[in-house]
Order: structure tokens, then C-alpha cells, then sequence
DNA sequence: CATGACAAAGAATAACTATACAGAGAGGCG
DNA sequence: CGCCTCTCTGTATAGTTATTCTTTGTCATG
């Protein structure tokens, strides 16, 4: 039950800003659990989250929104500031960001439609890109660590 | 004044671990800052400082120090209590937690930075992991297995 | 100098979060 | 079973933080 609940707080504070436990509270109301304020300062402390000065949302630690313009401009940026790590294994493509940034990079790759890219799966702080081969994939780490200064 | 009181704020936690504005206050006030928990408030707001749910410390975003041997326990623990069961095929590690329970798991397996994973994706009750190589992928299974009691 | 526009900050307090305590339920064991 | 222990959770409340309202100081201008 707990580790349950905990899961699905990590997926709400991904999905939208909430910036106090009672909003978190209403939240996991409304997707079937009933629990306290009280329990929920808890799975925050046992998840280690954070409390950004700047909105007061909760997030997972590391975590920076950003929202460019076009969308290469952002994918650009977004390597430059997510990126920590590219590795190449056949035709896929792992790519580490920092903890919970994953899915921000992942959909400024989805966006920028590249040639190499047929897709992408992103975790927490990491992304798996599917590349149709060895070599698109080469291609593919070339130009993420060009646009992150590698 | 302003400025400085910022930059003094910044060193502060830096050097020790501050958990209420109240403490903080104490410590400027030891810097020759006579101010109030509310222009501390503000001023933390204005340095987009994070508060780690953990102990309760201001943190600068970005510096998630947690020592290595806190995350391998808590990695331990969550396999212990999550894990199914581990399948490999070739270079992936297929694990399977209960229900709902695999990003927490896969949260714990980030965390410890071991050395054989280089990522992890993890969906409702599975996680995937790629490792460099066969070799490594075997290792990782090992070690989990161990972990969880297997 | 008077005045208006701001930025900064304190006092009071509303809002929010963490914790002490207690109770319920699960499992182990004589 | 009866008792112990451990984990999880709710209640009540202590502790902490954000905000509203107000004052003060500074600068620019007529």
C-alpha cells in the first residue's frame, strides 16, 4: 500500500506543480487513496523530495522546468543542461540525465523528430533511444554531445 | 545590504546543515545581520533554494549529496522488499517487482550509481536495465539476487 | 522642500509541515 | 491462544514558513 501510494506521488508531482500536501492530499484522493496530511510528509521524507524556494513545488532532487521555443533550440538547451551521459550499445542509445530530468530531455528529443531517432522510453534519469541501426545510433550520440558541448 | 545578506545565506549552508529560517537567522545575526524569519523567507525564495525533505536542510538545487552507503542500504532494503524475480538476456536485466512497485525500486538501483548498470527504466511492476555487457548484466543479477535473499 | 514611486523589511498572523503519541493490524514464538 | 514487537497510520498539536499589511528609507522630479 505504501510503496504504492509513494509511486503514484512521484507520478503527480511530475504531472503538474503541487506546492502543499493538502493539494497532494486531494490528489491521491481523487486516484483512490485516502490518507492524511500527516502520512504524506512521510513518503516526502522517505522519498526525498525537495521544495523548490521559487513556486514551492514539490520534486524530485535535481529537477530544473524549463520551457524554450523552437523545438531544436530546445533540445539543445535541454542536453546542454540534462545531459550527463551518453553510451551507445548496438542500435540503442542510453542517455543519463540527472535524477527525475529524464523525461523533460526525453520529450525535447521526441519533439525534435531527428532522422535516427524512431523512439524514445524515459525513466527517471534515464532515456533509451532506439536508433533503426549501429550506425544511426553513432550519429544520433554525436550530435546529443555536440549540443551538450561534449 | 541586500546582496551581501544573500551571498552570507549561501556560505551558511554551505558550511553546516540549516533546517529553519529561525537557525539561520541566529547565524547571520553571529555575521553581523540583524534580520527577521521573514526577509530570510523571502530571501530564500529570491535564491531559489530547495529544501530537502530529508533532514529538513536548505540546500543550492542540483546538490543532492547522499553518502554511497545510505543508497546502497536503501537499495538493499528496496530489493528486499520489492523484488520477484530477475531475468537476463544478453546485456538487459529484466526485474520484476510487485505491482506498482517498480519505480521505487528502480529509484533505489539509480541511486547507488552501481558500476555494471548504466540505467534503468522501470514501468508499473518492471524494470529494465542495460549494462555494458553480458559480463556486467550477470554481475548486476548476482548482486541483486543477494540482495533480495535469493 | 514636498511629493510620488518604489524597494526593502518588520510585525502579526495565516498557512503549511513535522512530530509525539496512541491505536490497529500483521507476524513470530512460548 | 496470549504476549511481544514492528510497521504503518491517524489525531492533535508543536514547529516552521509564507504572506498581508504597514512603515521606512531612497531616489527622482517639479
Amino acid at each position: 500500500m505504501k510503496a504504492r501510494r509513494q509511486g503514484v506521488i512521484l507520478e503527480l508531482i511530475d504531472q503538474e506543480p503541487l506546492h502543499s500536501q493538502e493539494l497532494l492530499r486531494r490528489r491521491l484522493h481523487k486516484a483512490g487513496f485516502e490518507t492524511t496530511q500527516a502520512t504524506i510528509s512521510r513518503d516526502i521524507k522517505e522519498l526525498g523530495l525537495v521544495k523548490r524556494a521559487g513556486d514551492g513545488a514539490y520534486q524530485r532532487p535535481g529537477t530544473d522546468a524549463v520551457s524554450p521555443a523552437t523545438v531544436l533550440a530546445a533540445l539543445e538547451r535541454a542536453a546542454a543542461e540534462f545531459l550527463r551521459h551518453v553510451d551507445r550499445v548496438q542500435h540503442l542509445v542510453v542517455v543519463r540525465t540527472g535524477a527525475g530530468q529524464a523525461q523533460a530531455l526525453a520529450l525535447a528529443i521526441d519533439r525534435a523528430r531527428l532522422p535516427e531517432a524512431i523512439g524514445t522510453i524515459a525513466g527517471d534519469d534515464t532515456i533509451l533511444v532506439v536508433a533503426r541501426d549501429p550506425r544511426r545510433a553513432s550519429a544520433f550520440v554525436k550530435r546529443l554531445e555536440a549540443f551538450a558541448g561534449f
